[in-house]
RNA sequence: GGGCCGUUAGCUCAGUCUGGCAGAGCAGGGGACUUUUAAUCCUUGUGUCGCAGGUUCGAAUCCUGCACGGCUCACCA
């Protein structure tokens, strides 16, 4: 609505922002309006023929093979219609080409001044086509003599005209047959403010949403296969929780009341499986209030699922085979469930690893912190070997302490697929404690390409315990950190949980891995970013 | 929030070190060309050099501040 007012004040207000290329657009559309074709027509004539580029493309390399084969018999190839976006032209006086792209891929146009094709006025209005323009056309497939598979132009229209020139990149083939592009759209900024300009531009920026659905699909698909149920809970909510993380704050009118955006699903579906719904599954929206990164976005995409009677060790096995079953369906089979992240190689298929935190710290920094299990002897060692500066130190309980060592000498280190299992207690307010062991948790992340992956637990489901936790937290967490107490959550545990497996993943990192990406606003359609300034848009 | 780097034509980018007419390719305009493909050939226009100050005879270039972005550190399970 707002881009509709503004183009309808810039075409009344011939001083404001059109380029010069726009105006001879404009102009070219008001000729097209005043010669009697509507550069916006209504619908399109022929969607009902319409065939897939790439599939007509198959067609005719299919028939041009027979017939070199003489296996043809006379099977003539039928006139096909073709709509899609012209992305090249090439215009040879009375014979032109055109580029035409549709979701599918790409095929050529070709039309000329003749019996066989279009006559001089519909010629005349085909050679004044844009780049950008969407177009629509019927004719026969034909193979030129350079071998290129292409729609001979018997009837065409214009579905909607381009005013504003796409940044289309020109495409060299190399002799060795690979492409280079030329002047291609690439200013992260523009792409990720336009991203309808980047998708249109840059097809394997489409890719990587086609495989982010995929990755979601082929979650969906695994975890139904289990017997989950897929469940949506409040993304309001008058208490968060679930994370250690700053929330959004917003506020309901008529309730007069407070809300979160929620920062994570735990919570609200572990009370799911108090009320017997036994496995409970949520893709959906989390909000942090926190920095941005390559791995932070404000809101992101999370799965998580909660089992009843499965324990930490259950929760590993299950999304070691998730994780296979995704790749599976997502990488290609060439890649052998193999992909490429941050200069790495992932082999998903293979078994993934698994080690005790404890014994990863101490192989990477030479720190057993189960002989140092208070906060003044874990900090005092770390100093002594200049594993950690006293600024980074400072106000973090024991357990942050072995958090900071995880982040600065293992995480970077995982690069296989590798849970890291058995956590500090005190950072893991929702999680069991191992048999024996106050300090320690049944808890365990997933690392890959050194990059965390997702979090899980033996969930904790002694209802006194839980209030006990929540209470710790609330006194020793940084301010605005705490999980504040959440009362009918502890209510829901005094009814009865039966004992629960809970994961969570973040899927934007997932689609990261499988796209080779080294940014989360590469996955992410509109990432987050400072509100433009200038007015005007442009 | 800190550090580093960047912002020049519609797009991709030179030019900034060492101040002296604002540049190239593509895209666009005019012309030629009936199987081209980064089409080609002839011809032609293209600018708030991110913004605001300052230094200077003179600033895209040097200085200061600001805005936006990228990377990175911190923060962030």
């Amino acid at each position: 609505m707002e881009i509709a007012s503004d183009l309808q004040s810039s075409i009344s207000n011939p001083c404001m922002e059109l380029t010069e290329v726009e105006r001879e657009r404009l102009a070219k559309l008001e000729q097209l309006r005043a010669s009697g074709i509507e550069p916006y027509p209504l619908r399109s004539q022929f969607v009902r023929q319409r065939v897939l580029a790439a599939d007509a493309v198959r067609q005719v390399l299919a028939s041009a093979q027979s017939q070199a084969d003489g296996t043809a018999g006379d099977d003539a190839l039928s006139e096909v219609a073709v709509m899609g976006r012209v992305v090249a032209r090439r215009i040879m006086g009375r014979a032109a080409f055109l580029g035409v792209e549709d979701g599918s891929g790409k095929i050529q146009f070709y039309a000329r001044v003749g019996d066989d094709s279009l006559d001089a006025t519909s010629f005349a209005h085909f050679k004044e086509l844009d780049l950008g323009d969407f177009i629509e056309a019927k004719g026969a497939l034909f193979i030129t003599k350079t071998g290129e598979p292409t729609l001979r132009v018997t009837d065409w229209r214009l579905l909607a005209k381009s005013i504003s020139p796409l940044p289309i990149a020109k495409e060299e083939k190399m002799p060795d047959g690979s492409v280079v592009r030329h002047s291609a759209f690439s200013d992260p900024e523009l792409r990720y403010r336009q991203r309808y300009v980047d998708l249109a531009v840059n097809p394997e920026v489409r890719e990587i949403f086609v495989t982010r659905a995929k990755v979601i699909k082929a979650l969906r698909e695994f975890l139904d296969s289990k017997g989950f149920l897929e469940v949506e809970t409040p993304v309001l909510q008058p208490i968060y929780g679930g994370a250690a993380a700053r929330p959004f704050i917003t506020h309901h009118n008529q309730l007069d009341q407070d809300l979160y955006l929620r920062i994570s699903f735990e919570l609200y579906l572990k009370r799911l499986i108090v009320g017997n719904l036994e496995r409970v599954y949520e893709i959906g929206r989390d909000f942090r209030n926190e920095g941005v990164s390559f791995k932070h976005n404000p809101e992101f995409t999370q799965l998580e699922f909660y089992a009843a009677y499965m324990d930490m060790y259950d929760v590993m096995d299950l999304a070691e085979e998730m994780l296979q079953y995704v790749a599976h369906q997502v990488l290609p089979p060439q890649a052998e469930g193999k992909s490429q992240f941050r200069g790495h190689t992932i082999h998903w298929l293979q078994p993934f690893k698994r080690i005790k935190l404890r014994d990863a710290i101490l192989e990477r920094t030479g720190i057993d912190y189960t002989r140092f299990p208070d906060r003044q002897s874990l900090a005092d060692e770390v100093l002594r070997r200049r594993l950690l500066t006293p600024d980074v130190l400072r106000g973090k309980p024991w357990g942050k302490i072995v958090d900071s060592l995880i982040g600065d000498y293992v995480e970077k280190e995982l690069v296989e697929p590798t849970f890291l299992y058995e956590y500090p207690r005190d950072i893991s307010p929702f999680a069991k404690s191992v048999p024996g062991d106050p300090t320690t948790v049944e808890r365990f992340e997933g690392f890959i390409g050194g990059v965390e992956l997702c979090n899980a637990f033996s969930e904790l489901n002694d209802p006194f315990e839980q209030r006990q936790r929540f209470l710790e937290e609330a006194t020793n967490a940084e301010e605005g950190e705490a999980n504040p107490v959440d009362d009918d959550y502890v209510r829901a545990l005094m009814y009865g949980m039966p004992v629960t497996g809970g994961f969570g993943m973040g899927i934007d990192r997932l689609v990261m891995m499988f796209t080779n990406r080294d940014s989360i606003r590469e996955v992410l359609l509109f990432p987050a970013l400072r509100q433009e300034e200038r007015a005007g848009l442009r």
